[in-house]
DNA sequence: AGCTATAAACTTGTATACATCTTGTTATAC
DNA sequence: GTATAACAAGATGTATACAAGTTTATAGCT
């Protein structure tokens, strides 16, 4: 038997290309060329296409063919909605209830981000990948300790139109001060003990990118990436 | 073309007999048997089963069988304080934000969730899916109002750990004072405008069903639905 | 030229034969 | 009686032929 690892291995390429927009939204994906693409039958590829409508990434129309769905500013605001709610919770609890292990993990990991964002100033040396990779795993450590990480994948799991709504947003160098101020001030309220005001922090903090955002959305290259009502 | 209506139809009765718990945890789904029950081939079958599993209700084993997943108290925990994070949030937005007419539409509610729960006196004309509907049309209010409908449909769709875990509780007239009184002290929130305590009471809510489990779960006749790390 | 109708060339949905893997049984050697 | 090996039955994975809907193009009539 061919291993099941072809369609996950399938899954996986065209998602990304649609989450990175090289498939771009209301593009058609054929089941016949996908099928000659890989050199598989149908049948596989159906299944492939298949998860990705139960994901919300494609729409499939009986007879006419399987389309890449337009992004939704709304929905995009909503899944950041729930970010900035949930991880206020989760950040809340941790001031709450963590243990001093606990917290000199997470301060470890935030020494790490200092020094990786440290090179800033000398961009032929700055790893952007670095630095993000150490974002996330500040806030990943929140979630591990408070035993919320079946959450922390439910959120940070691909969405159709947050993944590529803030794909938009270009993350950049540029960003890492804003960033970084924010992971401060939320460092001194783990060490104060104090929650006062971690909800606007965290709006601060997520809704970043989308401010930076502005009227490029509205452009004439990306108006029919979305759907109607903006 | 057979409608595409015939797949939706299956899933839906399969994903609800497994809600149920009429197909229990651990029992396999075997695709020929399906597909002799509902006088189809088995590719629509098997199409039914890979979006069961896309959300986590089934595992398919190749070579071996398609499997009911069983149920994990931790996940359902963690839903339940996605819920308490979202809610809380959105209350305390809608406490602040509304308008006078949205919260006149909360209030007719309200008086309705009311006037179904004074029937609990008698037990013969007592409607409790009329009571628990009121309920569930005042939460959806001030997602609606908050332009929050896609949270709201994430967080009321079935969750396979989630669903099936509050149907061990026995959702009866039983509960309703609780219920009624967790509400009516949110409408005096909204209507003092204050937002102070409504994480605490949001938990109280929302884990009410989980506590009135008791020891239940660790019964004989249960033990076996749950995953090994209870 | 322009409009209409028919057919041809797409699309996805379904049924089925075959391939491959797992598991349990059964027969055979010891 | 026991252990091992071969086999049979049943599970999902894949490829393919055919069914049915949708769009496009083309031939023909006005």
């Amino acid at each position: 038997m061919k291993e099941q690892q072809t369609v996950d291995q399938i899954y996986e390429i065209i998602e990304g290309e649609i989450t990175e927009l090289r498939t771009k939204p209301n593009e058609m994906l054929g089941e016949n060329s996908l099928a000659t693409r890989f050199n598989v039958s149908r049948t596989p590829i159906r299944s492939v296409l298949q998860r990705l409508q139960e994901n919300g990434f494609v729409k499939i129309i009986p007879g006419k063919g399987t389309f890449v769905k337009p992004i939704s500013i709304e929905t995009a605001s909503e899944i950041i909605y729930l970010r900035v709610a949930v991880e206020s919770m989760v950040l809340r609890d941790f001031i709450r209830k963590s243990s001093p292990t606990e917290i000199e993990e997470v301060r470890y990991t935030f020494e790490q981000l200092k020094k990786a964002a440290e090179g800033i100033d000398d961009l032929s040396t700055f790893d952007i990948n670095l630095f993000l990779q150490k974002d996330l795993e500040m806030h990943r450590i929140w979630f591990q300790s408070m035993d919320k990480l079946y959450l922390w994948n439910m959120i940070t799991k691909p969405h159709p139109d947050y993944s590529r709504f803030i794909r938009l947003d270009i993350v950049g160098a540029k960003n890492v001060p804003d960033v970084m101020r924010d992971h401060k001030k939320m460092m001194e309220m783990i060490d104060n003990k104090t929650t006062d005001g971690i909800e606007e922090l965290m709006r601060e903090h997520l809704y970043g990118g989308v401010r930076r955002l502005g009227s490029k959305l509205f452009s004439e290259e990306y108006s029919n990436y979305f759907t109607s009502t903006v």
